[in-house]
DNA sequence: TAGTTTGTTCAGTTGAAACTGAACAAGCCT
DNA sequence: AGGCTTGTTCAGTTTCAACTGAACAAACTA
């Protein structure tokens, strides 16, 4: 074992404490309040509190630091960060003679919904499409498995779902030109 | 114990079984997309499953039958069934000369897709709304926590998410006039 | 009254997603 | 080379919402 080589880990004192990251109410409210709509949206709370975290800071922040303010493990920092970076929702920040990686909230928060419209809602739409297609011509090859009545009944609903997409499709256009 | 005291329960033979559903492939495919819906959309995936199965049934469905055909306990019909109701996206059909709860369908989707917006988006913009303010009275209380460059940053902040907010309140009136 | 049928409630279990620790990789400096 | 610093990956753990079994309630029957 190397044993205490350098006095280092007494001489250092490691600062006070390695916890104790002492956030203003008004961040820890927000961090709070980013993490419950982060969850009510399907994704995980830390993210929306990474995010929050980010959204009310002066400066750019490490993970290192990210994990400390949130009581969050590099690991779910590194995850955390890189799924916040796929939706566009904070930016890598860069300093000369430093190689760590800094991070920024995106204040454009209509871009960010822009982006989640597209990659999310959209996309979920085209799937939509492509399911209903499935499911007629599932009923075709089910033909022989039902008597006329339920087919035509099961064909009639269908078919709503069918003009009920269209009509929504319809519309999407229009959203977005509000939107953007 | 009453024993057997009627031939009943050999002279039912209780049919078959008492499981094997046996649905017909197309409902197989509805029952599962909308199970993955609900689940995309923060529901629990066994009551977009229920509200799949009687979308597509001819007639309305009793609880034991719809748990039998989704394998789901009595009390998760339960609970599923009345969550659906208060969506309003199923309801419950009387039969005379039946006290047991039957289920169907609603098949107005547009009524359905309105009502989770009142219910879910609009309820939640109004909480939102709260948050906010929440926020901005707990920063005046931080006044004296923070230098003035912070204070600035956080308030500066903290606004443009109202910005953001107040526009997108000013758009929802437009997107009710389109959905109703 | 006791028994049957049907639906609800709730404490306890379970499964899947989020999180963690630890090993690893990549880039720097001596 | 070896030794730092920083970030990623992944197997194992934890957590939490959904689900279940069982007790209960209500409404009817006999």
């Amino acid at each position: 074992m190397p044993s205490d080589t350098l006095i280092k880990s007494t001489g250092t004192t490691v600062s006070d404490s390695d916890a104790a990251p002492e956030l203003v109410d008004t961040r820890v409210e927000m961090i709070e309040t980013c993490g419950r709509l982060a969850q009510s949206l399907g994704f995980p709370r830390s993210i929306g509190e990474i995010y929050g975290l980010l959204y009310l800071a002066t400066n750019p922040m490490g993970m290192e630091e990210i994990g400390r303010a949130l009581s969050l493990s590099k690991a779910s920092v590194s995850t955390g960060t890189r799924q916040l970076k796929a939706l566009g929702a904070i930016r890598k920040v860069w300093r000369r003679e430093d190689r760590k990686d800094y991070f920024e909230a995106v204040l454009d928060l209509g871009e960010l919904a822009r982006r989640v419209y597209d990659n999310i809602f959209k996309a979920r739409m085209e799937n939509a499409d492509k399911r209903l297609d499935s499911l007629l011509s599932q009923l075709s090859a089910d033909r022989r498995a039902l008597d006329r009545e339920e087919h035509a009944v099961i064909e009639a609903r269908l078919k709503r779902l069918r003009k009920l997409q269209s009509r929504v499709k319809r519309l999407m256009p229009l959203v977005e030109k509000v939107f953007r």
